[in-house]
DNA sequence: GTCTATAGCTTGATAGAC
DNA sequence: GTCTATCAAGCTATAGAC
């Protein structure tokens, strides 16, 4: 059905069209493919989300916005859906299942913690009288948001009767930071 | 490690104390168990939630709020975790891990979809300038942040430093609506 | 590097005694 | 209803020819 044990390594060598023996040739074994496969696009990712993060922080100087942070935090992400196809958007529905359970969770800190940071000290700048938990909590429903997006589910999709659909990235980089920058806002009122 | 495929009828027979045949001859099969599994609590919740908009929209007549909506919404499902205890809490993470299934969110749309479609209705009301679209990406927001919370992956207080507990949530409660309400009021302008 | 062959184990599920 | 015994199928992984 799905996860780790949902798929197996027969499945994966069909798909990519080669025999179920080179995969262990190539990889320890099944959790070290999987590993592989994760931090292979995370590496990408993560750079050019710092990037983007450090890019506003030097370009709006003392004028840094709930908002502004936020779109530099999310919109790379989906750029990448959006110009980068389906290897990517597939990456990124693997990344909204892995980061579901325990052991990916400890994956996901690994890989992107340099990146949440970075937000959370352009957060705390730009809302200096928030008091810590707030901001964690903001970003808790910042990464649901996203996460809910990447893992594309198809839910939005049935629930609207198809005035939504889940693969619309555009759509959602339209609305994500400004509505989940106003709800930062709102947190101290 | 995780999902259908990631537990065993051993698992849960030894978890249980039964004898692993003994799940066979209640329940058809490995399937028909997990199907139970969800649909035992989900009417619970579906009904209480449900009730929750109906008797909101009833004691606010004509002043619909996007924030009481919410309230109403979500309010139920954390009070479900905060008196229900570990049964209920347990049923949170398994429901958002569910849902991020295709199959799993097949299961969602069948359950829920009335406790939507109320909530749907209210904003609509609460917002009537606004268009089908920005509703429904609204609510996939919110639906993000729920999720999220449900799924209680440990991420949170990792990335705080333990400021912030997966498990608190009386402090999410505490932000939750008035976090996603202000993002729908953000979305006109 | 790529294949065949196969080991060794676990899985979901059933038959049948009690 | 509950147990023992067991099956057929599928899994990951390895050994070894080429």
């Amino acid at each position: 059905m799905n996860g780790f044990n949902g798929v197996t390594l027969r499945d994966v060598a069909l798909r990519v069209g080669i025999h179920t023996t080179l995969l262990h040739y190539y990889f320890k074994d099944k959790h070290d493919l999987f590993e592989a496969v994760y931090k292979r696009r995370a590496s990408v990712t993560r750079d050019r989300r710092l990037a983007a993060l450090e890019q506003y922080e030097a370009e709006a100087g003392d004028c840094l916005t709930v908002e502004g942070a936020l779109h530099a935090f999310l919109d790379t992400v989906f750029d990448l859906c959006i110009e980068g196809g389906e290897p990517w958007v597939n990456y990124g529905a693997f990344c909204a299942r892995v980061s579901y359970s325990h052991e990916g969770e400890a994956m996901m800190v690994a890989h992107f913690e340099p990146v949440v940071l970075k937000l959370v000290s352009i957060l705390k700048r730009a809302l200096p009288d928030y008091s810590d938990e707030d901001i964690f909590w903001g970003y808790h429903f910042v990464t649901g948001a996203l996460m809910n997006t990447l893992a594309r589910t198809g839910r939005i999709d049935q629930v609207s009767g198809g005035i939504c659909r889940s693969d619309d990235f555009p759509a959602v980089k339209k609305r994500i930071a400004k509505f989940l920058a106003a709800g930062f806002l709102a947190l101290k009122q």
